[in-house]
Order: structure tokens, then C-alpha cells, then sequence
DNA sequence: GGGTATTTGACAAAGTTTTGACAATTCTGT
DNA sequence: ACAGAATTGTCAAAACTTTGTCAAATACCC
């Protein structure tokens, strides 16, 4: 189960990680923008999420996302404040639960669960650029010359590349996306990028992948 | 928006239901037995459930309308102790929040609209989608074809499948619904689906289970 | 105790990811 | 402009993972 934690109070984040972490993956973001964007990129289970933060604050943030029309994870809000309007704006933001800090993480935990119990509605997220999109959950490229299937390292790397589209993402980004720590030796690297530029080619779009010698690769669009 | 509320102390009841009535349609029920017929005879938006009942408690109805295949209105326990083994306890009955008394009547009922929020699954006896039915308490499967009886286990995951059709659900989650905690080795779970691909196929529907590799599987319309 | 439901395990099939070898290209310093 | 170094492209095949298939074993229920 995948979670992601809002939270800018590094001791708070450090008990709830140490709590957390051995049962699900977790990510964190320690302002409000960066919650936006994780929220947005990835598909978590439960987002917990604070709700004073720097820059933008949690109700904010809750928002945000709420506004998202196809965005549908739960939200568990924390706060330190025990008044009933801040209760009340945070339901009204869109949150799902509310948990007043101190709290035992027993009970985080327990919500969480109750939470990502109820039926899951995919956020099946469908990324765009140059005449094809993306469906990162089914793994669909599709465009005006028809569709494929690929698979998910190459997905992973076309959807790094889409969304920065025009900037060059560097390879040592990439493989940290794909592997972290212990990436492979030999340019798998390299055979993902030659694979996706055949499919792209095949599917026959307005953009292609070019390469930054001793960098790293951008997703641009066809000269001419 | 229809609320039932189980709760055998009239005082609370009363000043539950002056709070509420106004805005939404309240059933009552004062005994475990009533609430869990007057749940599963009407289809309630929400249902807020005192633990401390006559008869059966808070917990048992919890469970027992929990087991039923299809029921997924929202739960909402009130109880009058706050430790965290009680509230344990009705988490893992399946509640899906959880209110200590005493409590501010606005907290109970931004709870109630943050419950109803949530995507609603319909509590139908009977699933539909790509020209079969399914009938979750008889296990029947019925298409143009002729009918099939399946067992439980496959009942639920086709249950499953229908509720998110053409979305992918994920083998974890269909995994836990199916087994919970300790769940089985091997692949049980391949097995099922390949029956059920068996008769889908016998009974000549227009869907079909697909599988998304590494992730789950995906009911959907047949290609062409 | 007989019959269904569910699980196990073994193997085949299909799909994914990595490897490595070599060719092609770009860069650097002279 | 050229040799040599570094980097990148190309591709087929190996290594690995996940899924499909099915018969048989076990658990469960009336």
C-alpha cells in the first residue's frame, strides 16, 4: 500500500516513517506544492496530510486536488488545532477524516486502514504531449495512427519525459526512477530509449526523443 | 440523503435527531436486531451505530453487515469509551469512522457529510455488465446464453470486477477482500480467475477479464 | 460420508528486463 | 583535419518474472 505524507515537522514525519514504514511504501513532501505534485504523479492509497504548512497550507492543498475531477484518494487531515471550524473547513476542503495532533499512531494506522478499505476507483492518470497520450495504468500509448502496449520501465521513462517535456531529464534521474539504488550495469538505459523510439516512430507523433550527450534525454518536439 | 441511527438511549436519539432532521431523512432502530434488518432492507446513505446496544452490540452488527457480499454503506460508530482497543475493535469490524461521546452534534454531522461523500457503490443484489448478471446472494450468473451458478469466492471477485468494470483492480486488493490477513499461497488467485474465465466464456458475454501484468486484472468489453 | 469449494503444485506459455557485442556518432586535443 | 577516446544506437539472445492451465489433494459443509 503506498502513502503519501504531507507533513513540513521533521520529528512528527520521523515517528509517523518509523511507524509506518515496515507495514507500507511511503513517500514524503514537506510542502504544500510539493504534496500537489506527488499527489498528482503518482497513485497512493491514503494521502496524510498536514495542515500547517509552508507555503501552501493543507486546506489549500485539499483543494487542489478535490478539484482534480477524476481524483479520488482518501485524505486524512492532521492538525493541531481542536476547534470545530478547523474541522469544519478541512471536511469542506474535500478531506475524508480528520485526527487531532497529539494522536496515537495506533489510531493513524486504524484510519489509514479504514480508509483504503473502502472499493478503489483508479486514478487512472493519462498523460499527454506531441499528438500521443499515456495511460500510466494500462499502459496504453495512444495516437491518431493507432495504439500499443508497453511496458512498465518504458512507461515509467516516457512519463518522466513527458512531463518535463522540452527539458531534459538526465539518465542519472531516470535510473534512479527505475532502479534507486541498485540499478543494473550495461545501458539497459540506452535498449528502453532505442524500444521507445521505435514504438513512438511506429505510432508515428509529433515529438521524439532527443539525446543530450553525457546528460540525459528531452521529449521534443519534431524539428520541421 | 437517508440516515439510520441504532442507539438505544433516548436522550441521545433525541438530540441527535432535533440536530438532524432538518436536513436529512432519519430512520431509528434501539436494538442490534432492528438495525441490522432495517440496514439491510433499505439502502441508507450513512449509518451511525452506537457500540453499547441491547442485545447484540455495536460491533456485531458491525461484523454481520460487514460479511454481507455487497454491502458497503458507510459506518459510523459512537461509543462512549475512548481507548484504543475499542477503537481497534470497530475499525476491524469495518466501521469507517468512529466518534467518541461526548460529541459536538456539527463534528457528527461534518462526519455524516464526509462519509456520504464518498463515490457511492450501489448495495444492488444484482451487478450488471456486458450482458451478463450477476445475483450476489444466489450466485447466479445469468446471460443470453443460459445461466451458471458459481461459488462465493468467485462470486466476489466477479463482484469485484463488475463494480470497477473497465478499471484495473489491483491483485492486492482483490486479495485481501478475498483471504484478509493470512492469505494463501500459491496462486489461488489464478486459478479463480481462470474459472471464471471458463464460464464467461461458456455463457458468451460481451466482457471479458483482462490482465494487467505485475498489476491486476481489468473487466472490459471485448476488443472488436 | 458424499459432494462441493478451495487450495496446492507442477509445468507450460507469455511477457519483461538485462546483457553483451559491435557499429555509429560525437567530442577532444594536436 | 585526424586519431583516439568517450558516448550512444542497434539488436538478438539470455535470464528472469509473471501468468495460464489443469489435475489432484485437502478442507468444508449438510
Amino acid at each position: 500500500m503506498r502513502i503519501l505524507i504531507v507533513e513540513d515537522n521533521l520529528d512528527i514525519q520521523a515517528n509517523i516513517a518509523d511507524y509506518l514504514d515496515t507495514d507500507y511504501s511511503l513517500d514524503y513532501a514537506y510542502t504544500g506544492d510539493q504534496g500537489v505534485n506527488l499527489a498528482l504523479a503518482n497513485d497512493y492509497d491514503v494521502i496524510v496530510l498536514d495542515v500547517m504548512l509552508p507555503g501552501k497550507d493543507g486546506i489549500e492543498v485539499c483543494q487542489i486536488l478535490r478539484q482534480e475531477l477524476m481524483f479520488h484518494t482518501p485524505i486524512l487531515m492532521l492538525t493541531a488545532r481542536d476547534t470545530i471550524d478547523d474541522k469544519e473547513a478541512g471536511f469542506e476542503a474535500g478531506a475524508d477524516d480528520y485526527l487531532v495532533k497529539p494522536f496515537a499512531l495506533r489510531e493513524l494506522k486504524m484510519r489509514i486502514e479504514a480508509l483504503a478499505r473502502r472499493p478503489k476507483i483508479k486514478n487512472s492518470r493519462v498523460l499527454a504531449y506531441g499528438g500521443l497520450t499515456l495511460n500510466v495504468a494500462t499502459l496504453v500509448i495512444d495516437s491518431r495512427h493507432g495504439s500499443e502496449v508497453i511496458n512498465k520501465k518504458e512507461a515509467t521513462i516516457l512519463s518522466l519525459l513527458i512531463q518535463a517535456a522540452e527539458h531534459t531529464v538526465t539518465s542519472e534521474t531516470l535510473c534512479d526512477r527505475l532502479w534507486g539504488e541498485d540499478l543494473p550495469e550495461s545501458g539497459v538505459l540506452r535498449t528502453h530509449i532505442y524500444n521507445l523510439r521505435k514504438t513512438l516512430k511506429k505510432l508515428d507523433v509529433f515529438c521524439e526523443i532527443k539525446t543530450e550527450r553525457a546528460n540525459g534525454y528531452r521529449l521534443s518536439l519534431k524539428d520541421k
